[in-house]
DNA sequence: ATAATGTCCGACCCCACAAGTCCTATATTC
DNA sequence: GAATATAGGACTTGTGGGGTCGGACATTAT
């Protein structure tokens, strides 16, 4: 429990990789999955929304592939997780999802109190960028 | 992703009401459940790794329940996860299970970097006590 | 022009694990 | 000994993360 997901892991290692090649340099995803083990298929998807978040360009057809679209050092780890899953990393469902995300939420009693560390994940998340991973 | 658990919350829960009563006061697993609505016999589990934990006492039988063993401002949330999940609030499956827990360690690239992060959450757990959430 | 090689994207399956339930034993009070 | 509380093992259920498949589209090389 509170484990980064598996999707999130992908994206760091595939991020990470092309933040450590010469700028503008294209790899593709059977390059990355080859290189890491990683499910191609999985990965693949991870790349698309990459792209749909706007921090990897995509380049189409033969000798295609991905290349990043922002520098290491503005790649918070916090937008990668939003990207990739749909939602920031939210410490209780009902900040994701409202009041009707959760039945208890009328009558919970940690629900704002939890506020504060959420507020301290953000900030770590948001602190940290790929360029740190390298 | 990146949630806490039901039985945490449920716990949290718990401990705050118990807080929030005059010293030494008993509580029973039906009064919490019904007070919050929360699912008995979860409950009752979760109150007993509590007490396995050390966090609180029980006192069986009629007019038994279960009473504080700490201070608030001595009930770590991180301990308290620790507790009910069997380990530590962590973020890589690997950190718990070692070189078993992923296919991928030897050579994963974003494992070293994120023990950052990891030791960040620790603190933030390890900071926030029962006492925060009143 | 067509084959090769890449991204794009929806639909689908699988299964481990969180969440919840049930049932019985044991302790304590009145 | 009846009532009420915890203790705890065994079990069922539901969900979502992780993974897979198949086909459409774009681009380049020959
Ligand atoms: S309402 Fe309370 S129990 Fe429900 S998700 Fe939010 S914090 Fe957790
Ligand atoms: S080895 Fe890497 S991918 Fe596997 S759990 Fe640890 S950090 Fe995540």
């Amino acid at each position: 429990m509170l484990q980064l997901s598996k999707k999130v892991e992908y994206g760091l290692i595939a991020l990470r990789h092309m933040a450590m090649k010469p700028n503008g340099n294209v790899v593709t995803t059977k390059e990355l999955a080859n290189e890491y083990d990683l499910p191609y298929e999985l990965l693949a998807k991870i790349m698309q929304k990459l792209v749909k978040g706007g921090v990897v360009r995509s380049l189409q057809g033969v000798k295609g592939g991905y290349t990043l679209a922002q520098k290491p050092s503005e790649l918070k780890v916090a937008s990668i997780i939003r990207i990739i899953e749909d939602s920031k990393p939210m410490v209780a469902e009902c900040y994701t999802d409202g009041p009707d995300g959760c039945y208890l939420f009328y009558n919970c009693t940690i629900r704002r109190p939890l506020g504060k560390l959420q507020r301290n994940l953000n900030v770590l998340f948001d602190r940290m960028t790929v360029q740190e991973i390298i």
